[in-house]
DNA sequence: AAACATATTAGACAAGTGTATAATATAAAA
DNA sequence: TTTTATATTATACACTTGTCTAATATGTTT
């Protein structure tokens, strides 16, 4: 269950990227023009996290003629799920209402979302 | 106001030890019994990460006699509360709703938390 | 087939993190 | 005031993370 080795921020970045592209394999270049830019990144940096993702079991690639494709192995809702789990337990002692309460004695854009925690609510009832 | 550096797991847990403690300044003693035993750390250890969270502003130190006493210079609350906000900001698109869904929507010990959340809820209207 | 363009690989390196050993102070005991 | 204990300092080292340059491979043009 908790067994999922957090990931640095640059991989989270890449996993994030193949998360949420439609299509399965990717290439390099894809993920280059979908985060590798945006962060600054030259091609190796990006190929350097993809291997590192690929031996920590994360993804898993194929070669394709020169180029490389890329699958992720693994889901991203679980993956936050977990890394969402491990933190209320780490910040907040495994109480989520601790941690609501918190944030939401805040100025925070966040205390802005009572109305839909309401609504949330009933939905739960 | 998020200026906080997010500190790495080891000297998160030293913080916490000097947060928690009721006494103001505390010596390596202290720390050695509340966090370095459980962790099993050496004393050079403990006072490594103390040293670095002193570069870091996050406390401050006096030399008293052969040993010496920590202060802490930042709240407990502030820091939690900035690190959750980036949480939520970083896996969470910044919505504390979308986190209470995704977590409630699973088995975990959270889930039974339900009914507080109701009660939080209540207190807040 | 040679030359060119381009993607990937190999390797490297600095900074940060976890952790410790050996050396050095300094108080307490003898 | 020596000796003894003990706390601290100075370093060091391995691993991880963020990044890249130089080298290599492979497909495409001539």
């Amino acid at each position: 269950m908790d067994n999922i080795r957090k990931l640095p921020d640059a991989e989270f970045d890449v996993m994030v990227a193949l998360w949420d592209c439609e299509v399965s394999p990717v290439n390099t270049a894809y993920l280059m023009e979908n985060v590798g830019k945006h962060k600054g990144w030259k091609a190796p940096t990006l190929i350097s996290f993809l291997s590192r993702l690929e031996e920590k079991g994360f993804i898993h690639s194929e070669k394709k003629g020169k180029e490389r494709q890329y699958y992720a192995d693994t889901v991203k809702e679980e993956y936050i799920k977990c890394v969402t789990i491990d933190f209320i337990e780490k910040y907040h002692c495994g109480s989520l209402v601790k941690m609501v309460d918190m944030v939401f004695n805040e100025e925070s854009e966040i205390s802005n979302e009572l109305d839909e925690m309401k609504k949330w609510l009933q939905n739960h009832y």
